[in-house]
DNA sequence: GCGGTGAATGTAAGCGCTTACATTTTATAT
DNA sequence: ATATAAAATGTAAGCGCTTACATTCACCGC
């Protein structure tokens, strides 16, 4: 029974078939997949030939549990649903791929439980090395991570700590620096739209850096009902501009944690009759996609998240050979557009 | 030497070493682990009192080795790139992890040998069932997948086929009804930018549907100089729209193959000071979030994503069950926003 | 032709787990 | 109490592969 040049059998070809079918051992066949400099030239032709009648293919669980890697890398970012995480991880994997890695995606729904769930998950399925984003986890992970020898690295978030392998930058630092231009356009009357600070560190440190920075611009702190927290969904961030408004404070100008929320922000205030920027100017943050195609554009922080994914490949690549890795630390920088304004 | 409770040994904890620090078998912690219900109340407690402290954790592989399954489901998307796939897809991810699978992701560049490459890494590493997009790859894929008995869906495209499980809609028809909607607002001057159709079936299916509409609501064939192809890229798609307004030849309306090659055509054409939809009519196709972003925002065809998501994972699972299962055909609706605009 | 050498190949152990089957313990009926 | 069935547990084979080590082969100089 053949069909397209591969014999057709009931059960699955495994090494001993081809080797049988090629007259030599499984010892051979296993060589010649694997190291192929070590047969000779006739030998080889005559397991690949087998190898092809019999549409083998290899079993990387068996081999996994001899050799102990599986050449999967296992990634958990908190959410596949919108962009924030696409870019960043399209280019590890491709960096992945050229080094003979698989990558192995889950994703927590930010929420730390599930998140350690997948760690373990991952680690069981025998991932080589980890992709992590933040660094706010339970020293229990680390632990676990530090005890079976599992490198890993830490993205979108910068820390002087020689403990982990970090790829990001200060978001605090970032999100200061648009709070800056914020004030330099003479707003003083600013509300925000943050992030879910409780799971998520960077939504922590950019709120941080917004509150540190306006609190120096204007007198004294806050008012909480100028803050409200917001999970990144466009929907969701059109009604938390609506309790922002619901409070009857006015601000002419809203601080984002982030371009979805920003991009949320504005389609309801423009639905609402609000000129932008004219009576309202609204900033981002990681300088997604959209930030470019809503109008008025908006001003955010750039995000380099190609280079944090190649960045974060190759430190893992590097720690997986051994070699020595630095933490890298990436420079956002902020992009003005159009839906800032001064401030008469 | 304990640390939070676990011990750290040198070597990882196998079953055999759970076994022993609990005074039982290998097969009892098995059970105890896998079928609980099987083990005595005053054992299962024992035995997971020393995995707790020995912080064991099961290694897939060799389960895998002999249950032969991996409670992995691979999916192959052409691009993590951009928004097209990324919400069915967690979706998708959710209903699986509820079933306890995990899902593998790999892209493949819509490249057609990258995919191959990728269908046999995924078996090769166990993935128990597949989620491919399209129906469009050699006999020499299927047969392998019917050889080795994978169970696969195909999603984005439905064909009355009973030989594959579709998730997925009539490309073809859905382009037909949106190229209607621009002949009903007598647009008659229609220019088209088509994904690339050479390794896309869906590309493919949706221009055939434009032009066959096209033909019908004008007199004789496309002029070839109003249609060209381009990748799934906002910069691309500008350039793109430069092309056909290099032709020389006008046109009042715009039909996109997709909504990010309509949004970066129309964010070309504000730039060049093009005033839409005065001046010109764009549509778009799959009901991205762009679409509704975009200023004026997108008439386009919706794609039930999450449904999609969400009926290929039920297939999947069905078919992993042994449950017979049918094929999903869904419907996709023209959403009427500001871009498409009648000619008076 | 011979021993010596390195290359090519073979032999077989064992990676960590599940599970069929065998054995022991416990519960139930008489 | 005893026989019997059912539940709990143990024994051990083997999943498909890699690899240390043993063996065989081919070829060299003398």
């Amino acid at each position: 029974m053949e069909r397209n040049g591969v014999v057709m059998t009931g059960t699955l070809a495994t090494l001993a078939d081809v080797a049988a079918r090629a007259g030599v051992s499984t010892a051979t066949v296993s060589r010649c997949l694997n190291t192929p400099g070590r047969v000779k030239e006739g030998t080889r032709e005559k397991v690949l030939e087998a190898v092809h009648t019999l549409g083998y293919a290899p079993n990387f669980n068996a081999r996994a549990l001899v050799a102990r890697q599986t050449r999967i890398i296992g990634a958990i970012i908190p959410t596949m649903d919108n962009a924030i995480f696409a870019a960043g991880l399209q280019t590890f994997q491709e960096v992945l791929a050229e080094a003979g890695y698989t990558l192995l995606v889950a994703s927590s729904s930010y929420k730390k439980e599930l998140e350690e769930a997948q760690i373990h998950n991952l680690i069981s399925r025998g991932a080589d090395a980890l992709l992590l984003i933040g660094v706010d986890r339970s020293a229990r992970i680390y632990d676990f991570l530090k005890h079976r020898k599992i490198p890993y690295v830490l993205a979108w978030n910068y820390k002087e700590d020689k403990q982990h392998s970090f790829v990001g930058f200060d978001n605090a630092q970032a999100a200061e620096r648009i709070a800056i231009e914020v004030m330099r356009a003479r707003h003083r009357k600013v509300a925000i739209i943050s992030g879910i600070t409780a799971e998520n560190d960077r939504a922590r440190a950019r709120l941080y850096g917004f509150k540190a920075r306006l609190r120096l611009g204007s007198e004294g702190p806050l008012d909480p009902d100028l803050l409200v927290e917001c999970p990144y969904d466009i929907k969701k961030a059109g009604e938390a501009f609506d309790r922002l408004l619901a409070s009857g404070k006015t601000f002419t100008a809203l601080l984002c944690g982030n371009d979805v929320l920003a991009v949320g922000a504005m389609l309801r205030a423009k639905a609402l009759g609000f000129e932008l920027p004219g009576q309202l100017s609204v900033t981002g943050f990681d300088d997604l996609e959209l930030s470019r195609i809503i109008s008025p554009a908006l001003t955010t922080i750039h995000v380099p998240h190609r280079k944090m994914g190649y960045m974060a490949a190759k430190n893992l690549l590097a720690q997986l050979e051994g070699k020595p890795v630095r933490n890298c630390r990436l420079q956002p920088y902020l992009i003005k557009r159009e839906s800032l304004r001064p401030l008469l």
